[in-house]
DNA sequence: CGCGGCTTTGATGTTCATCAAGTAAAGTGG
DNA sequence: CCACTTTACTTGATGAACATCAAAGCCGCG
């Protein structure tokens, strides 16, 4: 097993470092992995910047390699952030077998390299690799469960109830530990769990007064997880 | 193209006047068609009986025949209703590849039929027929996207907006008439939209006053489809 | 029959969005 | 680099939207 994935990182693309196989592309024989790799590209992206947008026609899957991105959709002149991608998500994971063209944008929160492999090469690679088809059905299955989990989760809270759920998961799911700086602004929090950008800072001053937190422009500083998670649980 | 088709008519099992082959398993050779029947049962649910479970293990894949069914999740003693499945909707497809339990209940909203196939058979054609696997994917991807869609469109709706949402939901996706008995009780409603019962039967009794729509019961009757569909839209 | 669940309406109060106004920060062009 | 514009952030006041509580009628079912 170990010899086998030496074999691949030995391949002619920067796929070395990349640990890309070693979630679904693990699947890959040699010779497909290759092939993937000839038409990929790697792709930074300051912060702020399209990676995809609304509308336009799926020709590519992406993926991320590193940084944060955004997935929105814009309706009535409003963004509504469906979720917000790590790395090793598949980021156009959802929507990209689906229609001709994106149903929503893809922005990054901070820089940002993306890989991108044609989607008819992924497409010959599916139809031909059973465990690879296989693997990227299960991280499908898992991006869906985990957006309908966060959206009937904020479904029934009040406004300090969805400031404590979208704090919690930037500390335990984004950033692993409970001083971070947010990656979003105060209105793309608003554009997250639904509320308006004015409330999402009343809620935070708040908090800040009730010494749940410390806030200092972007930077949080969580100092009463039990009773965050209370108001995020009960909210 | 014809004669192929024919072919698998006639095999043993009652896939016969089953559209499921027109769908995904048209990718199917024969005998894999054959194997998967081998292990299928079709079972009816009556209006109000649960299909599966949130928590229980998931040892099938779910394809509903006919009827129509919700998936729901339940948080401290509510329910949220992700979606409502009607016939040629895999149920439990989202949810199937990604855990060991399921993620979410399903219920009959009417009786319905269900065929349920072994999912280590499922799981084993998907490795071994690709064409099959992309079918599978492509699914998936429209129920997501269907799903984010709705959600993302509810958000920043008012009371009126949604219940106008909904209803045309019903009358252009589900029911394809603009007279219809609603498969859902006002309770149910609520849950599908994050209001509570009570506002919902307000917002159909002002809705009746205002000549948009009769209501009787159950019943529902379209009045005035053009102000409907702009509540729908600007609400 | 009576019980529980569904439906309906009204009264009441809370939560939240909107409006307004001001400060701070960050980008832009001369 | 500084004046200028724009964008982000913050707080308060106000009213609208919405949930909650209460009460009563209705229907199906054991």
């Amino acid at each position: 097993m170990i010899k086998e994935i030496k074999t691949k990182l030995d391949l002619k693309c920067d796929c070395k470092s990349c640990q890309f196989q070693n979630l679904v592309f693990e699947n890959l024989k040699d010779v497909e992995l290759e092939s993937l790799c000839l038409t990929k590209k790697t792709v930074s992206f300051k912060k702020g910047e399209f990676i995809c947008k609304e509308g336009d026609p799926i020709n590519d899957f992406h993926y991320l390699k590193s940084g944060l991105v955004k997935l929105y959709r814009t309706r009535n002149n409003k963004d509504h952030i469906i979720t917000i991608a790590k790395p090793f998500d598949f980021v156009s994971l959802l929507t990209v077998f689906s229609d001709e063209n994106y149903h929503y944008s893809v922005t990054a929160l901070e820089d940002s390299e993306v890989c991108i492999i044609e989607l008819s090469e992924v497409r010959r690679v599916i139809q031909e690799n059973g465990s690879f088809a296989l693997g990227i059905i299960k991280k499908m299955s898992h991006s869906s469960d985990n957006i309908i989990k966060s959206t009937t989760d904020l479904g029934s809270k009040n406004m300090r109830g969805r400031i404590a759920y979208i704090l919690l998961y930037f500390a335990n799911e984004v950033y692993k530990k409970d001083s971070f700086d947010l990656p979003v602004s105060r209105r793309e929090i608003a554009e997250l769990i639904e509320m308006t950008t004015e409330n999402v800072i009343r809620v935070l001053s708040e908090f800040r007064k009730d010494k749940l937190l410390s806030i200092d422009g972007k930077n949080i500083n969580i100092l009463n997880k039990k009773m965050l998670e209370s108001l995020s649980n009960f909210g």
